[in-house]
DNA sequence: TTGTATGCGTTATCAG
DNA sequence: CTGATAACGCATACAA
């Protein structure tokens, strides 16, 4: 921006006021509807752009959000980012937005960076290893609102938007018993995150709904050591009564689970069947694929982000929900 | 952003000036050390943050870049735009992107808006489409300069920062001839794009480097119509000399081939071998995969655009390179 | 219905 | 070395 049409000058050449000028182009109930009519076409005439430094700094409010996501490689992050900026867009709020790649300090020094930024208001979804989560009390009492999307913190209870993992989880494994399964393991997610804790009790309710039995050695969490998931999945597969199928946290996990079988059994007569979260375009490639991914519509659930923290930085703070679910479905490969 | 602490605050609080205090926070010479000392401390203490759109008010630079990409669900653009974040971060400006979704008339709204936003500079990787840039003389003129990346104009010599394309398809030809290939066949990207075009032509010279005759044959565009890539396919292969070897624009219509060749031709002696521009991750889980992919590295691409943007932006316009190439390597699966 | 005055937080110029 | 003052572009309470 070097130098633009100011109302100073629109105001100069109408032969009008600075502030009649303002209200003109406002819309403003005060100012008759014929200088509107001239001020709105000089305006455009002179390609009148509104200095938004200038409107932030007089009214306090930036219409600026900050976003923070573990990765943007994530190809669900993509999407929902994608949400997120529509909506924002619509409402005339620009996006900050920037990457923790999964670590807390690094997620601190942005969360600092966002406040000198002067953001309205935090959307977020913290790392994986994110135990605590006072940064929220600092921003709150600044009067600057925080939504948590996708991950949520464990140790408070947040405002926050998520996909609805545990029906998601029950219906991925009705879908397994459906097609004749009843030995189903699980390949959870790191413990420390609410959102495998809840993919995980969704799978024991799955169970229980088909009055199948919880057997602990077909619970698995691939998680320290190298190869965690290779690790894992041999024990499944040396078992008495190895697992036929199995549901697990994350289709990122699902693709080293299949090239462990790949290339360690690769003659096994009865491949395992496999379903997971996360539905990632390149699956329907491959050969040895899950049978259906299950999720929630990553845009549906960043427009939703935004909107529960807009009405959040509209201070109607006191009728808003707390929890926001978004529906998963099933996509069958 | 509510209330924060301002310079007048600090000021009262040491019973200086406003200007006193500013110029000791911006080590301005003219200020003694006690005092400064003193009054960083308060700054410290009292946690105060300058306010942007105060500085950008007076200063008349917004310290923020607009980014517009085709599409951020391509992983490659992902990890550019965590270059162009990282970097732009690190010179303390923001960013604010958005998608075209390959569609140019959303592009020129998106201008539009940037421009409303008060970018001081754009960074641009146009769409496949977009036939006209005459939007570049809009912005330059506004003193708003624009670099583009990835995909570059070709309607006028611009700044720009490209992967060395050229360079990378002569690599892969090269790789190719060296696994004993003979006739390699290419499937083009759309023939509007600069892009494409050096792609193909560093095809053409890979070709003439190690003496092979080029057949029309054998170049395909996949572009109109239904399952396009399944034509050309069709086509290559019931040539009476079908390729041996297939080099892709992208990796994208490799996986396209492969699909079709799998579906149509499960029992074929010997499969072809594929090799194309795209780093994609998942690729590896591929049964039936390419060779290798040949890319630039995607977030050293992101830094160099910011980089170009910054000299220009920072008016040392003379001095600057118009045209930045980064080196492509081979990535063999 | 329109204009005037003031202030948002900061920096730059000029006096002291 | 430090302080007063004006200005950046806009919005708003108040005056006319």
């Amino acid at each position: 921006m070097r130098r633009g049409v100011t109302l100073k000058d629109l105001a100069k050449e109408l032969g009008l006021s600075v502030s009649a000028v303002s209200k003109a182009l406002r819309n403003d109930p005060s100012i008759g509807p014929s200088t509107t009519v001239r001020v709105r076409q000089l305006a455009e005439g002179r390609n009148y752009v509104p200095n938004l430094a200038a409107i932030h700094l007089k009214q306090k409010r930036n219409f600026k959000i900050g976003v923070i996501i573990p990765d943007l490689f994530d190809q669900f992050y993509a999407l929902v980012l994608r949400g997120i900026e529509d909506t924002a867009a619509r409402h005339q709020y620009s996006v900050v937005f920037t990457q923790t790649h999964e670590q807390p300090d690094r997620e601190r020094a942005l969360i600092d960076t966002m406040l000198r930024n002067r953001i309205d208001g935090l959307l977020i979804s913290i790392t994986a290893k994110t135990d605590r989560t006072d940064f929220v009390d600092q921003l709150e009492a600044a009067g600057i609102p925080v939504v948590f999307f996708v991950r949520t913190p464990h140790d408070r209870v947040s405002y926050d938007v998520t996909a609805d993992s545990f029906e998601g989880s029950r219906e991925a494994i009705m879908y397994l018993v459906q097609k004749g399964h009843r030995r189903i393991a699980h390949l959870r997610g790191p413990t420390a995150m609410t959102l495998s804790q809840v993919r995980y009790e969704g799978y024991l309710q799955g169970l229980r709904d088909h009055q199948l039995p919880v057997d602990p050695e077909l619970i698995k969490l691939p998680e320290s050591g190298p190869d965690p998931t290779d690790r894992a999945m041999c024990e499944l597969i040396q078992l008495n009564e190895p697992p036929t199928a199995i549901f697990t946290y994350k289709n990122y996990l699902t693709l080293d689970a299949i090239s462990f079988l790949q290339r360690e059994y690769p003659t096994r007569a009865r491949p395992l069947d496999f379903i997971g979260f996360g539905n990632l375009p390149l699956l329907k490639h491959i050969d040895y694929r899950p049978l259906a991914a299950i999720d929630a519509d990553p845009i549906d659930l960043g427009a939703a982000a935004f909107a529960l923290l807009h009405q959040r930085m509209g201070n109607a703070t006191d009728l808003v929900e707390r929890q926001v679910k978004i529906p998963c479905h099933l996509t069958v490969y």
